[in-house]
DNA sequence: GGTTTCCCCAAGTTTTTCTAAACGAGCTTG
DNA sequence: CAAGCTCGTTTAGAAAAACTTGGGGAAACC
């Protein structure tokens, strides 16, 4: 390498080529269109070859440009994951849950939590950054509700909007209707799915009933709060939907299998008071309820 | 992120980070000492908090800057790796090869080639970077001499110093020396041992022998130049060195297994001129020897 | 105790980067 | 088919970084 690469250059040609746009391009960048242009011709002179074809009025990436694009974004987003990571060891307390945990239980009541310690800056990171000293405190989810470190267990009940709920008497009328559940990919837990709950409903799951899966829990809930089918939910998360009147319990039966949050505190912050603190704080959020 | 990362200033940071050092940053990117400072003060301003602990006289990484180091690195190596590929596509034959084979069988010839093709621009390239889209032709090692695209074929011959050599006029002697050997790692081919070796020559390998294992060809031969011991090579790679008089071969006997080098041809670029013009050089350079 | 080795700071200069404005090529529109 | 629009380029000058110089201090080395 001659001489080193131009990041800068680099970064605008990893947003262009996102684009395709030198325009939509200096509009993220908060450029002018002259000076992305400018910014690329410089790589593509340092590198000594064209990463863009310019066709009037329409751009594309040359071969060697696709091939350069992909990697580029990749080494960017590794950086700006790094710094996001970095930035969060700012906040006192880092606490990783699950996606849909966090949203519906912990992040409505964490207000609360707020007013009796406003010194605690708290951050609430998404299970997908597990890793090692990127949390102080975990909460996980995992089938059962056995286990030393166990805050709360839920069982699971068929959720749905309103509207959709004065047409369901009877279990069997779920088999008209479309039935979502969660496709927790890599979670460890064993999905609940509608066939056990049927089951122990008394009603038999016909093999035409619709089914639509959904990769997160938010999502399903969603789509159920929207009328677009019966959600088989953990009754932990959906109080305070059911509260407001956008999701209603068709049925009262729950199922016989549970799930559990299991809090875990990482290594060598136990000692820490804001760590004691708010696990103290999350144990009486979940006698109180 | 408030404003985009300051990449420049991550560089340097990551460059100090390397040496523990600013005075040696500032060496390698070619700037002041002052300026490392600044730079990294300015990062460290944006990120809110410190990377480095300037104890006088002593740098050190601080936690943050511990984690932050490795991933900042990891993502310029990235960028580094992605722009070297691509700059390799600007010659108009790119040539993968095993390292060994490639100093001492390949690169040695060359010139030949050059001489009849001043016009092609060849790229040898280290197997290493055997990733799609990133060769033209690819030239493999593998154990046996079976198979269709079989480019030349060899056996293994002990190799030494000429002075070692004088001291060694049978077999046996070698339990004296240390033993040098190739630790092919990830290779496909099963790497010859001296224990099969010897009792082909009809000697015993004494398990007092010293055994010195080199993770590359080129450096096993290197230690052998230097008298550091006695080495199990490719007969086919020592020849220049042997004419040379830097290697010597102190028994005739070869081993009865023999590895074969594979000529692999990318999808796609069978048509394009100079692969085939290269092709038939390298199948002709063989009968030639 | 002097010397060396680091790093920091402030001021000034160089280099890079960006903007503004004018231009041109293609597409759309009336 | 010509006017208007979009989009990228170019140039020159302005703004903003980045870099150097020179000075200083604190530990470490001899």
């Amino acid at each position: 390498m001659k001489r080193s690469l131009p990041l800068n250059a680099l970064r605008v040609f990893q947003v262009a080529a996102q684009h395709l746009s030198f325009t939509k391009a200096s509009e993220e960048l908060s450029l002018t269109a002259a000076a992305v242009s400018q910014q690329v011709k410089l790589l593509e002179q340092h590198l000594g070859m064209a990463l863009f074809v310019r066709s009037n009025n329409k751009l594309s990436l040359t071969p060697a440009g696709e091939r350069y694009f992909p990697r580029v974004r990749e080494a960017f987003r590794a950086l700006q994951h790094a710094t996001a990571q970095l930035l969060d060891q700012k906040f006192s307390l880092r606490v990783a849950v699950p996606a849909t945990f966090g949203t519906k239980w912990l992040v409505p009541r964490l207000f609360r939590f707020f007013g009796k310690h406003p010194d605690i800056d708290v951050a609430v990171l998404t299970e997908a950054q597990l890793e090692a000293g990127a949390w102080d405190i975990a909460i996980e989810e995992r089938a059962g509700e056995e286990g030393p470190h166990v805050l709360v267990a839920t069982d699971y009940v068929p959720v749905c909007g309103p509207v959709l709920a004065s047409q369901l008497t009877q279990p069997s009328d779920l088999n008209a209707v479309t039935l979502l559940y969660e496709r927790s990919g890599r979670r460890s837990a064993i999905a609940p799915d509608w066939n056990a709950w049927m089951a122990h409903a008394g009603a038999v799951l016909a093999d035409t009933t619709r089914e639509l899966g959904l990769g997160d829990g938010t999502m399903m809930l969603q789509a159920a709060i929207e009328g677009q089918g019966v959600a088989l939910a953990q009754r932990l998360l959906i109080a305070y939907d059911v509260a407001a009147g956008r999701l209603v319990e068709p049925f009262a039966a729950s199922t016989p299998w549970r799930h559990a949050y299991h809090l875990t505190v990482a290594q060598g912050v136990a000692d820490r008071s804001e760590v004691s603190i708010f696990c103290e704080w999350l144990r009486a959020e979940v006698l109180a309820s």
